[in-house]
DNA sequence: GTCTATAGTGCGATAGAC
DNA sequence: GTCTATCGCACTATAGAC
């Protein structure tokens, strides 16, 4: 993050990465598949707490509540002492077309992973994909408000009015 | 695309690719910015076909009616003589992780184009953002299932009922 | 069109942890 | 004694500079 903040992602070499981390570059591709996955790795914590409201809801929970949960439980991940290190990582991210497409990628595993995860409870489809969809969308887009300049609402704020304004959209 | 079917992708050089064009590698690089661009140029008349309908529509058409116009007009673009290409492109992409990288990319640059036309019609934040998500993703899904084995409801007919899919999710 | 840097892979050797 | 992390080295293809 140093590094590519400084010298930005293209400039900055797996050299000089494994080099600053104490390691040789072939270390540092059996740990990362590849130069950008080093910006994305370890999001797992962040994935359960996606599912973990969604297993805890009572059998019957529809679809739309299971994602209104999901996505307030979501919301702990960034709280706002997170929101300058995550503005850092985003600007890295934005400076750098690759890397906004690993992004889209690991977002559409997530919603992948959610989709199973409803289909898990009896869901059908399209419902569960449909549903699967709209969270990651809504999440997606709050965290980008949630960073924007001088915003200072909570994620979990900012992610409900969204799902709300989503829901406004479709019922005109 | 032969190439691809044959070998793939990752086992395809650049070098190959050139020589069976009847070109050398240095232009199809100055034609085509990465190796992956090549599956993915030229479909701006593809683009067009989800904004012509969204310039056509009355200044008072909601956000909504907007986008399943939009969904509509796409749908043109996959008659059905289109499908069995359509099909094999999908599983050329399918069976590389960097080609899904590159679609999800582009995906999202409609999203962005579509953001702006609904903009310029006056739709204020955030519904120009999530109606352009909402009409990307709809499609998306849709595609997919048109591709799917078995499949033989047209694009527009499967769009439409994602869509009404998406609606009764959102409004239980 | 030529040249070169860098990402990424395959295989093997070594050392330490349990 | 097996398992895992690191390293060394040779090699190829992409992609960019000139």
């Amino acid at each position: 993050m140093r590094l590519f903040a400084d010298q930005g992602f293209e400039q900055t070499t797996v050299a000089e990465i494994a080099e600053t981390a104490g390691l040789t570059e072939r270390t540092f591709f059996r740990h990362f598949g590849d130069k950008r996955e080093v910006l994305f790795a370890g999001q797992d914590d962040f994935l359960q707490l996606f599912i973990d409201p969604i297993d805890a809801a009572p059998a019957a929970t529809a679809p739309y509540e299971l994602i209104a949960r999901s996505l307030a439980s979501a919301g702990d991940f960034f709280p706002n002492e997170r929101r300058a290190y995550s503005r850092a990582r985003a600007a890295i991210i934005a400076a750098e077309a690759a890397l906004q497409e690993r992004e889209l990628s690991k977002l559409a595993m997530l919603k992948l992973r959610l989709g199973e995860v409803l289909r898990e409870r009896g869901i059908g489809e399209p419902a569960a994909t449909l549903a699967a969809e709209i969270g990651v969308m809504v999440f997606h887009l709050s965290f980008q408000q949630w960073i924007a300049a001088g915003e200072r609402r909570s994620m979990a704020q900012i992610a409900q009015e969204r799902l709300a304004a989503l829901t406004a959209l479709v019922t005109q």
